[in-house]
DNA sequence: ACTTGATTCAAACAAATGTTTGATCTATAA
DNA sequence: TTATAGATCAAACATTTGTTTGAATCAAGT
């Protein structure tokens, strides 16, 4: 069968996910080299043999979690305008836009440490931050943003950033948050119907806080 | 002149101060106790004798932050049944409290590691967190929770913690974000006009979601 | 079989870590 | 002054840290 073109595999892809779900877990300064070697299966010198340091490994575990998370880019929907012909599709795009981020975050699906992986390596401030942030998140940013300007009338592009920030905040802080939330709430984990919960929580705000007219109660009700 | 009774004096409170700053910038793991010794102008062995070791220093910095930024608990408002008599009211209340949150993580009256040292200790499950979550964080949590319910009508208690959520979300993203946030807005540092917009942004939305009137044209003027 | 280049490994390295020790200083009270 | 308890300090402790080294192993090509 045909092999799916992939720059991680064998030992690498095993210090990549060794290492993610460490840095996830105890931060990047608080899981050794020993302890990614021995989860890896494989040396001590591996991860400088195939990364060159430890920082190293760590932005290409970041470049790892991104291009597997396989967000769909807002700037497709950008660039469909039929989304933007009406209230109710708009808050439609709304509603596809948190899905698509629990999705990425928070789907069992995904494994357990791609989102408490970001958080970690989002609230310390390093190089290889800067790098992803220049190459990802900026441009998803900026579409974002563009969404939220075509949402709602009169937005400027610096309001819409705004907005976009907000979109944001109110989907990763389910992500940064999960301790203190799944202790609130007396939880073990995030199910799947909080999870679903916590999506049509989200979309809601948004949705009304853009003035979008809410769907008719039959429709809700589908 | 009368002092004011404070339990951190001396060298208990230089060392606290230099603990903070550090552990904002570069993480509980990522600070040596000898930087903070020489930080605070002190001796290395200073952190053991006054604080025992260096995670019962983090959880006695977790408690100097959570008294000094002496955020206006919102159970004094739960307690003030006018508040809650109409629309306009209600939509003050919640610019009152992202005011207030603003105010003790974001205002530069405060020293600037407070809010990154609260974002970093969340953000890592430690024991200390357990700690304060339970001694502080859930009975504030609970009162907002209580105020949303109060703010719109048929909402569930389990609705209201939801909405708590959204609402710390909102503010701390802003905190977790510093640093993507100020690239993207190409700016060195959080001014205070600046704050104010982000102020007026986020309580603007959640106001229009918990579908509150807006304030009149005049009004917003004033 | 031999060569070559890439990969793995045990061992060692220097530097940094949190903590402890015992002496020294300081201030208050007898 | 002397005694005492608390505070500070330089030094040392045993681990742990990230990284390097050089030999061993493997796979593929000639």
């Amino acid at each position: 069968m045909n092999q799916i073109p992939c720059p991680w595999t064998g030992t690498k892809l095993a210090l990549i996910s060794a290492a993610g779900a460490l840095f996830a877990e105890k931060g990047t300064k608080g899981t050794s080299i020993r302890a990614i070697a021995e989860m890896g299966g494989t040396n001590v010198a591996a991860v400088n043999y195939h990364f060159g340091s430890k920082e190293k490994l760590h932005l290409e575990v970041m470049r790892y979690v991104l291009a597997q998370i396989n967000l769909t880019s807002p700037a497709t929907y950008l660039a469909d305008p039929t989304w933007f012909t009406n209230d109710t599709s708009k808050a439609r795009l709304i509603e596809q836009l948190v899905r698509d981020r629990f999705a990425a975050y928070l789907s069992p699906n995904q494994p357990a440490w791609f989102g408490r992986f970001m958080v970690q390596s989002m609230s310390n401030q390093t190089k290889s931050l800067e790098t992803v942030l220049r190459e990802n998140m900026f441009p998803e940013h900026e579409a974002v943003s563009e969404i939220f300007c075509r949402c709602k009338a009169d937005m400027t592009k610096e309001e819409g950033r705004l907005w976009a920030f907000s979109f944001v905040s109110l989907v990763s802080f389910y992500v940064f948050a999960e301790v203190p939330i799944l202790l609130i709430m007396d939880r073990e984990a995030y199910g799947s119907t909080f999870l679903a919960e916590l999506e049509a929580h989200v979309a809601q705000i948004l949705i009304r806080a853009l003035g979008l007219r809410p769907r008719t109660k039959s429709q809700e009700k589908q």
